[in-house]
DNA sequence: CATAACCTTCCTACTAGTAGGTAGACAAAA
DNA sequence: TTTTGTCTACCTACTAGTAGGAAGGTTATG
């Protein structure tokens, strides 16, 4: 059993980091090169283009995002402690400065200059995360655990900008406590105020 | 009279809306030179290094926007008057796809890998924003126009985030409809629901 | 007035360095 | 032996930035 990562799951790792920080633009293959080790030239043969690179990048953050937020909706009790759930998980991405940026959301604000490829598994994931969202608001207000004075689908969209507007004024500010106090109120209010 | 704009506000106004379409990393001298019908050394003589050219358009941007707030303060009756026609503006800017994006929010995503100059300017444009949104939130409350069940700094970065999420979801999504139907229910909950 | 000096703006032509990407050799493993 | 992964070496296109000069206007001086 090879429990080490592979290559191309160093080089996907790698490019997320850099994707997280600068977004598409602002990485190139020659940083992956020099963070892991590696020629350039053998990047290309794990992924022959950079959109295609990133285009599975996507991919697997979108599985694992879905995975997360699926074994979240078995494992937490309440759709209320879901969403608790679901932003300590970014709280502590943050405050860690293990992953201070959604992926997508990065990608998200590039999205007029990406590749198709990209682009549309950025949306995926956009329409995923609100489904998600709204399906978890939905059964706290069918337990009644939830008030919500909009229809689910239109808070839960309002809910996701927050969630990533927070994410931008965390990062501009350079304040990590930011995140959930802005975030925070927001869930609070859903609860019940 | 000259009412033509001068060589180095056409460089400013084009570098303005590619920032917009993809961020520092997103634009060239190259790409302004096409853009105007002037060479790159051209563009080098009126601002010698990128970093300094956009320093110098968020301040300009910074400006505008200080003043453009600043009027709505003075024209606009009551402070949820104010805060309609500052979303409002922004719904326009995105309706009509002139600006649909904050050149600042923009930047901000991309804030770890900016030069200090231009770091330091963006940082300044959201603790101006966040300044302004406090005072008029504070002036609703005082006037008993404004209903926050926060202390009216927090209940402006609150609102701050859910500006800059909408357009962010508005981009991912493809769908200019959805900032207003972000951001118009955050206002009408603050006028008191 | 004439003219010399200067300043601004733009140009052509160039540099060093980086971008994404390719060709082919080599070694090790299946 | 064929496949997989890595390498060296290279390519073309593009990056920010520089050097030096031409054209035109402005100002100072004779």
């Amino acid at each position: 059993m090879k429990s080490m990562s592979s290559t191309s799951d160093k080089i996907l790792d790698i490019a997320q980091s850099l994707i997280v920080a600068g977004g598409y633009n602002g990485f190139s293959y020659a940083d992956i090169s020099a963070a892991i080790g590696i020629r350039k030239a053998s990047i290309h043969h794990h992924f022959p283009a950079k959109a295609e690179l990133v285009a599975v990048l996507v991919d697997r953050y979108t599985k694992q995002a879905e995975a997360g937020l699926q074994s979240l909706r078995e494992r937490a009790a309440s759709p209320a402690d879901q969403l608790q759930f679901y932003i300590d998980y970014w709280r502590s991405c943050i405050e860690n400065a293990s992953q201070p940026f959604c992926v997508c959301a990065m990608l998200a604000s590039e999205m007029q200059m990406l590749p198709d490829e990209v682009a549309s598994r950025v949306r995926a994931h956009f329409q995923n995360l609100a489904a998600w969202l709204t399906s978890v608001l939905q059964a706290g207000v069918e337990q009644g655990l939830l008030r919500l004075d909009r229809r689910p689908e239109e808070q839960a969209q309002m809910l996701m900008a927050s969630v990533h507007g927070a994410m931008l004024s965390t990062r501009a500010l350079g304040d990590p406590g930011l995140f959930i106090a802005i975030v925070g109120p927001e869930i609070a209010r859903l609860r019940g105020a």
